[in-house]
DNA sequence: CCAAGCACCTGACGGC
DNA sequence: TGCCGTCAGGTGCTTG
């Protein structure tokens, strides 16, 4: 579910809270299926202090006090909350108990998601993050241009791919593609560098305000301490098919690229 | 090498 | 009301 904003939120919320604290014990509810197993995951952290918490990609990070990592993946349904100590609920995978007698708990409805302990090495090697590509925030637009310029997929299928550029979906993807006035189906090498670069100069735009939105609800996403977000009413295209667009009016449509929903202004949104 | 398609899983919603 | 089909923010594997 949660693309870069919403990991990146519940990311900074984390560091705030978690900082200092020691895990003292997990529980792992029956039946859950982790892609780590329970019984070599839980000795990993239990009697570790966190860190940190950071985001690379779309991968929450949580760091202990022995170098060591809990990599967490929220994929669609994920949620990764800090709070008061409760019982496991039906959708719970892994509870992390702290010292001061809250609560970390990672659950995931459609069970996509994961959670994983790294040594440093570990990590280092990571295979899916070796592949990610740059971070959109912290890259020059004119340099994410020219990750693009010689590619013949379409504008949407290069956004959406992690090794192009770190941290954007489906909702991102439509969302800058709409302000840079540019159809999703359109080639990478036919946008031109200018182009381009005015793209990921708004995709950047865009990362930024839903972060400081709090990230984008549309069914399952809350933030650290279970809030939703509200870049979900800034929207201009995604999941506004057959509504109005908000520049000119014309009925927004919609096209499936690299399997995604692609949502976009037939007039504002020109095939190049 | 690349792209397309499906698999992974559960729930919500619309149509009949 | 209930059954069925479709769809959902991501990624990985197989196939062509």
């Amino acid at each position: 579910m949660p693309e870069l904003p919403e990991v990146e939120v519940i990311a900074r919320g984390l560091d705030a809270t978690l900082k200092g604290r020691t895990i003292v014990s997990a529980e792992v509810p029956g039946l859950t299926r982790l892609s780590e197993p329970a019984n070599t995951l839980v000795p990993k952290a239990v009697g570790r202090t966190i860190r940190r918490a950071y985001r690379r990609a779309k991968v929450l990070l949580i760091e202990l006090d022995d170098r060591s990592t809990l990599v967490f993946h929220l994929k669609m349904t994920g949620r990764v909350v800090h709070g008061e100590r409760r019982a496991a609920d039906r959708h719970d995978r892994i509870l992390f108990n702290l010292d001061d007698g809250s609560q970390l708990i990672f659950s995931d409805m459609r069970k996509f998601g994961y959670v994983r302990a790294f040594t440093p090495e570990e990590l280092a090697e990571w295979d899916f993050l070796k592949r990610a590509g740059p971070e959109p925030l912290e890259t020059a637009p004119e340099e994410l241009a020219g990750r693009i310029r010689d590619r013949r997929s379409a504008v949407k299928a290069l956004l959406l791919n992690q090794s192009v550029v770190a941290g954007v979906g489906n909702i991102y993807a439509d969302e800058s593609l709409f302000r840079a006035g540019l159809h999703p189906e359109t080639r990478g090498d036919r946008i031109g560098q200018a182009k381009a670069v005015e793209l990921f100069a708004h995709l950047q735009d865009v990362l930024k305000l839903a972060i400081s939105e709090n990230g984008s609800s549309i069914s399952d996403y809350v933030n650290a301490s279970g809030d939703a977000g509200a870049f979900q009413n800034s929207f201009n295209v995604y999941g506004k098919k057959g509504c109005c667009c908000v520049r000119c009016e014309s009925r927004l449509q919609a096209v499936k690229v690299a399997g995604r929903t692609s949502t976009f202004c037939p007039k504002c949104q020109k095939k190049r």
